[in-house]
DNA sequence: TGTTTAATTGACCATTCAGTAAAGAATTAA
DNA sequence: TTAATTCTTTACTGAATGGTCAATTAAACA
């Protein structure tokens, strides 16, 4: 298991027979993967065939079935996450209430734009995985706590009267609602519904 | 020991070798372990295990393993969605908003009461099942229609001057907000985050 | 009694599962 | 060229998977 990419631009290679395929590009593929179809049901062959690379590669590069989970998770998390927490909390792109709306209408968007009804992977691993794998259970809550300081943030900037605990509440409340909304996009892509629930969350 | 569903004094019965199981036991206890470990992390001798059948009866009896989910399934919405619809609908169980508030509740009380942390069976096989398996997306769609009545019903009650579509539109958050909560209640058994939701929720 | 119907059982099946080991190929460095 | 390194490929493993089947057992019925 290899812990280096061929480093930094200009410097020398490694020596060894090189890589034939991009190592984030791979990951991208299995955070698709994953994100689609879950742990348990998605197979070794499911992952040799979207990634193209043989068992061999895959655990050299890996480790094994949970480890590509794993990374496929924190990758999400990194990437995914992250970017809805930052357009949260980011006060140049539109008012508090504004950059709610976004979050809350990510689901929808997905749904409506590009017709992805995957869901959320992270709501998806809670779902699946998190009861008996503390691996995922720790990646998700850390996910969850960071979810909940980004709204926490916006929402103190939208009413900067209200105590803290008034906060923390709605904040927790908008958490739970986007969960719901991602879970049923992924059983129910039913538009006007998700829409009304979207437009009653930003009542709260 | 064994209880003989046949044995009544007086009934026919009928022919043939008489069963040792009581079939409605085998559905419950097919239903825990759906309802604990979801589809595909459910394996055939887990099932033998817990059911204490074996594999020819099972087959048998119930077709085959997607089988004994769908049939666990149909049985949770019979049993336990249902008992939540009509706790929602009836009127001499307390007051709309009091019903309202035992439904949101239920995922708390799960987790403090019974330390049961499995969630919602319904929601879990939503989150795992329905986006591949139109058979689960069909079942758990009409159980979704049922909370929704109940829901409209509870809300039209409490607020009867309320347009039709605001009740509609709150039953759907209601609904979401319930699943969150089942999904979060899986996640991270968080007593204080389940709670500050449910309040929130109720303000609807 | 024997026949019929049905439940139980255990052996068996092919397939798939995640994972491994080793040989072969491609590159760098000496 | 050679050695070292590392990636790729193939063949393989043992275990577990979901599923089948026929023999056996136990009751009802005539």
């Amino acid at each position: 298991m290899r812990d280096d990419i061929n480093s930094t631009a200009g410097a020398r290679r490694t020596p060894g027979r090189p890589r034939e395929f991009d190592e984030v590009d791979i990951l991208q593929r299995l955070v698709n993967l994953f994100w689609d179809k879950g742990y348990e049901a998605t197979s070794l062959s499911d992952i040799v065939t979207t990634t193209g690379l043989k068992k061999g590669s895959l655990y050299s590069l890996f480790g094994g079935k949970h480890d590509m989970y794993m990374k496929s998770l924190a990758y999400y998390n990194r990437e995914y996450v992250q970017a809805a927490c930052k357009g949260l909390t980011n006060t140049a792109s539109g008012l508090p209430r504004e950059r709610l709306d976004v979050f809350l209408s990510s689901p929808i968007k997905a749904l409506s734009e590009d017709n992805d009804q995957r869901g959320c992977f992270l709501c998806n691993s809670a779902a699946e995985m998190a009861k008996y794998d503390s691996e995922v259970r720790q990646s998700v809550a850390k996910a969850h706590d960071d979810m909940l300081r980004a709204l926490e943030t916006v929402l103190r900037e939208e009413s900067s009267l209200l105590e803290d605990e008034k906060i923390s509440k709605r904040a927790r409340a908008l958490l739970v609602t986007y969960t719901g909304l991602r879970i049923l996009a992924r059983t129910r892509p039913d538009l006007e519904i998700l829409r009304d629930v979207k437009e009653a969350a930003l009542e709260f």
